[in-house]
RNA sequence: UCCCGGGUAGCUCAGUCGGUAGAGCGAGUGGCUGUUAACCACCAGGUCGCAGGUUCGAGUCCUGCCCCGGGAGCCA
């Protein structure tokens, strides 16, 4: 007889009486005089397939093997389940089993662990429901993010993920070298000899892709980037990596406002793809991870974001009537408590903070008629905090400059980014997406390094 | 990096005043014609994070270190 081979989401809505053969790593099994039920499942969805053995049907020495962990191959026929929990199962009539798992040693039990337990054993916890509802979100989110730029014609650049030039000044660096520790060139005055090394200047793992992206959106108007960034501070929170990937656009002839817009129209875009596309999966983190994902979500897909200023914002929390660990004060950036305040509890949505100070902002942000203040905008979403940074770009030669020699940076070392204000200048924004902390926000998931394959924090980066 | 909390069986945890190490789950064995985190019975399983110290005696008290979690800072 011929089996057609399908995947575990494809059987489950084969019409009864196919004969298919599905493969997958077996959840769970529950024994019976006279019968065996095997869960098993291949991460093609949520749900997995039951296979019904009755005694006989397959060798004894087989179905000794299939234990919690194994990965399998079963052939038979797709039935009519006579029992609630599914609608069809799989009567089986062969087994092949690819690879046993020693039940005394396998580390996912059918009860629930803990994400911290489960961080440990990174290699093994796609196979767990948590995880794997994760990872098909994060799958999902990914294109959601392509498809949304490719509509509206916007180029997908590579930035590179070596670079000799710090973006900001802000955030420690990973450097990149080949040189060896132990016999590493010195300078006359005992500095590390760079010169020497692979690319003749020191060089880092980018922290963001940002001035490069500029340098093409002056060129092809609309392009994004998404990749890899890296961070080397010591930051052990639930919402730092020092490896994760960002999103970020850049528009040529978009001001703040349009900039805002987009990041608006971005954020309800990819909610509204994921909550399609993923629904098994989101209702699995509304149940059991977080009950306000799911209200949350449809909440933010249907209302307008609320927008302030700076120094409207710092106002209402001076007005606000409670006590502040840290006192709102003009000139200062805002607290996670204040942040959390704004979208939390006072607007109960997403908020729009624009126009900060410059002096807490970075060089190369527009600087605005009054001096002070930059067309910087901050996103921030109840539960998450800041999930958007971005800003208009400074186009203005002379006004850059000034800035760079304001916050002690070297101008030479950004002679290619003036170079872009020299030569066809243009007004552009542009905004970055940390993609974990979407996918907190997606998902519920309250630690980043559960919403990445295989995390890198300090003093961690096992597999 | 700073401030709190924690580390005891494979997992999740309890352990009183300093006096011979406990439970549930999981694993194993047996039972049960259809289970859904199956159920019932039995059973094995320990370098109490590491290193010192106090004490007749330390899982328990003290010191240092390591790791994990929460909060803060920095940020995405």
């Amino acid at each position: 007889m011929d089996y057609q081979v399908v995947s575990v989401k494809q059987a489950l809505s084969m019409p009864v009486g196919s004969a298919i053969e599905a493969r997958g790593w077996a959840r769970s099994r529950r024994d019976s005089k006279g019968i065996t039920f095997i869960e098993i499942n291949d991460g093609s969805r949520f749900k997995g397939l039951q296979l019904v053995v009755e005694a006989g049907a397959v060798p004894a020495e087989t179905l000794e093997a299939v234990t919690t962990g194994s990965c399998i191959a079963a052939r038979g026929q797709v039935t009519e389940s006579p029992a609630a929990g599914q609608p069809v199962e799989l009567k089986v009539e062969q087994i092949h089993v690819y690879g046993s798992a020693d039940p005394a040693h396998y580390p996912l039990q059918k009860k629930g662990h803990t994400m911290e337990f489960l961080r440990e054993i990174a290699h093994l916890r796609a196979r767990s429901n948590t995880f794997g509802a994760v990872f098909r979100v994060r799958n999902a989110l990914a294109f959601a993010v392509h498809q949304f730029f490719h509509e509206r014609d916007f180029l997908y650049v590579h930035t590179p993920i070596i670079t000799t030039s710090d973006a900001e000044g802000a955030g420690a660096m990973f450097h990149v070298s080949t040189l060896e520790p132990g016999q590493f060139p010195k300078t006359e005055t005992g500095e590390p000899d760079w010169s020497q090394d692979f690319f003749e200047k020191a060089a880092y793992l980018t922290v963001s892709g940002q001035l490069e992206a500029e340098a093409l959106a002056l060129a092809f108007s609309k392009v994004y980037t998404f990749g890899p960034t890296f961070r080397a501070e010591n930051s052990n929170t639930p919402r730092h990596l020092a490896e994760f990937w960002m999103i970020e656009p850049e528009m040529a002839f978009y001001d703040l406002k349009d900039n805002m817009q987009l990041a608006e129209d971005f954020l309800k875009y990819i909610i509204a793809y994921v909550m399609e596309h993923c629904e098994e999966d989101l209702a699995f983190f509304n149940q059991r991870i977080e009950p306000t994902v799911l209200q949350t979500l449809e909440h933010v897909a249907n209302s307008s974001f609320e927008h302030i200023t700076y120094t409207e914002a710092v106002n209402l929390l001076q007005k606000a009537n409670r006590t502040w660990e840290f006192t709102p004060e003009w000139g200062c950036d805002l607290q996670t408590e204040h942040e959390r305040y704004l979208s939390e509890e006072l607007f109960k949505k997403p908020v729009i903070v624009t126009d900060y100070p410059k002096i807490i902002k970075a060089f190369y942000m527009r600087l605005n008629e009054d001096d002070r203040t930059v067309r910087a905008m901050d996103v921030l979403v109840p539960r998450v905090g800041e999930i958007i940074g971005g800003s208009q770009r400074e186009e203005r030669l002379d006004v850059l400059r000034a800035r760079l020699v304001e916050t002690g940076l070297p101008e030479e070392a950004y002679w290619w980014y003036l170079d872009l204000r020299r030569f066809g200048s243009a007004p552009h924004s542009g905004f970055g997406l940390g993609f974990e902390r979407m996918m907190m926000y997606l998902t519920g998931m309250k630690n980043i390094r559960d919403v990445i394959p295989f995390p890198r924090t300090p003093g961690s980066a096992e597999f």
